[in-house]
DNA sequence: GACCAGGTCCTTG
DNA sequence: CAAGGACATGGT
């Protein structure tokens, strides 16, 4: 499955930016396009907002104005508060985290408000290189259409057990995934779906 | 105007 | 534990 997609779809970009702008736009992409997430990152960028250094100092308020054309405005611009103020008073800033384990990593962001697997994995894989698959709703929407019943929870491992040990294996399988379900597994048309699961 | 988007948290049964 | 609601803006 994973063999087909990448021969389909080839090398695409998926998520640009440093450590920082992928933990921000980690956090404003929740249940929101990411034509809608660009824009703001654009604001936050203008303003000198665009660190978890900045947004640490930086009034609530203010931070909810320049995300705004996100949604959830007042939630996100909370999450990216306390995210910041995770990361300042756990490593010291974002650099010192370079240097520690992945799980551990993890363990550290589920426990910041806000921050469920998807993104925390998402920022471990796209942030900070670690070979961390993100799960995101599209990934259960495709494997239950090609008829693989393992609940969501079960979907990480079973991907990792046979993707290659390349971080950039993990983060394309992740960006393959979400642009095959949104072109080939809307409600009706799951041709596609079946013939993948039989290939493995 | 209805419906959905690269989730997560809180409240109920 | 599963299900339902809240959070909110912007594009079909």
């Amino acid at each position: 499955m994973i063999g087909i997609l990448s021969r389909q779809f080839g090398e695409i970009p998926w998520w640009p930016g440093d450590a920082d702008e992928v933990m921000i736009g980690a956090i404003l992409t929740q249940q929101t396009r990411w034509e809608n997430v660009e824009p703001a990152l654009a604001n936050l960028k203008r303003t000198g907002l665009c660190s978890l250094e900045a947004i640490h100092a930086a009034q609530l308020p203010e931070i909810e104005n320049v995300v705004r054309c996100t949604g959830f405005y007042r939630v996100k611009a909370g999450r990216l508060k306390a995210l910041a103020a995770h990361v300042t008073n756990t490593y010291g800033g974002v650099a010192q985290m370079m240097l520690i384990p992945t799980d551990q990593l993890r363990i550290g962001l589920l426990s910041v408000t806000g921050i469920g697997e998807e993104t925390a994995d998402s920022i471990l894989c796209y942030g900070f290189s670690r070979p961390s698959l993100v799960i995101d709703s599209y990934t259960e929407r495709m494997t239950r259409c090609a008829g693989i019943t393992v609940p969501r929870s079960g979907l990480k491992s079973l991907f990792e057990g046979v993707l290659p040990p390349k971080i950039s294996a993990y983060r394309q399988a992740h960006a393959h995934i979400v642009e095959y379900a949104k072109r080939f597994c809307t409600k009706k048309r799951c041709e596609g779906c079946r013939i993948m699961a039989l290939n493995g």
